[in-house]
DNA sequence: CACTAACAGTTAGTTATACTAACTAATTAA
DNA sequence: TTAATTAGTTAGTATAACTAACTGTTAGTG
């Protein structure tokens, strides 16, 4: 087949090994965009703060149960952060008039700055590093990727 | 090129899109993975604590200090972590008396069998995700991850 | 219409992770 | 032998996460 043409031998993996890749393979990365994040001089941000702003970005004027459900964690949880980080004035919180119940978060132009700088600069780190690799390889990288997302896409949620 | 051939009509990817990719991907996946150790009937472990208990079963008899680094973590982190389990049991502390300064620290019996139960638990609830997927495209995800770990390998560490 | 359900958000209290700083004890180097 | 380095612990702080208990707000039902 082609596959092995194209990829010198190359035994077909399990799904078994591929997890098992995945258990030992995910750290090491998790720590990198960890320390990168920690590690910028002015608006450090933990991975958490990152992703709360980075899914208002996408999805402007969100309410709490929504950034909530996106992260994956309580609102009780969520409410704790978003307070921080209006405390930090990047976000700004605001009542939802139409709906009462609601608030409306959405980045404040410092957030929006911030997110900005710290996505591009973690992007760049990693960029760096994938540059190393060999086109096709990265081909392999990017396509693994694909297959991973789709496969995790919303499997966290499933279950009651 | 044989790539475009075995997988349709792929424009190849910059290190910078990668990295895009990457920074998105890896959000689900851990999220899966914390959701999956959390939940364990007995013997719930969070990420950090399993990734200790893996480190001891791959190094025993390691220091407290080979196990902080490691981590990636100060050794007061890992020192309060490793006090945590030895309380539960799953770790044992003792003195090496060769160098007084160290701790030797090895997994007890239910430890290791609690690591071993949710290694396999963990692995085969990946494994049932995967197993959506195609040969061909298990294959990306293996190679891609094998491409992953060589380049992130030591990357956290090289900063001083 | 009133009363109850359900929903959204916050607060309090607890646990775990992680840091720095300050300390003790042990080993190595000057 | 004193000084410096190394290993580990402890104290104090911040963040993240949970459950449980609470206040409002909206929607449903008799």
């Amino acid at each position: 087949m082609d596959l092995q043409n194209s990829a010198s031998v190359y035994q077909l993996p399990t799904p078994d090994q591929c997890a098992a890749a995945l258990m030992d393979t995910i750290h090491p990365i998790m720590q990198f965009m960890r320390t990168e994040m920690r590690s910028q001089r002015e608006a450090s941000l933990s991975v958490p703060q990152f992703r709360v702003l980075a899914f208002l970005r996408r999805h402007p004027e969100s309410s709490l149960s929504e950034v909530a459900e996106h992260l994956g964690v309580t609102r009780a949880t969520a409410s704790t952060m978003v307070d921080r980080l209006v405390q930090r004035g990047l976000v700004d919180r605001s009542a939802d008039p139409e709906e009462r119940r609601h608030v409306r978060l959405q980045l404040t132009q410092t957030g929006s700055e911030d997110l900005e700088r710290m996505r591009q600069a973690t992007r760049q780190k990693i960029a760096k590093l994938l540059s190393d690799l060999s086109p096709e390889e990265l081909g392999f990288v990017s396509q693994g990727l694909t297959c991973l997302s789709q496969v995790f896409q919303d499997a966290t949620v499933s279950e009651p």
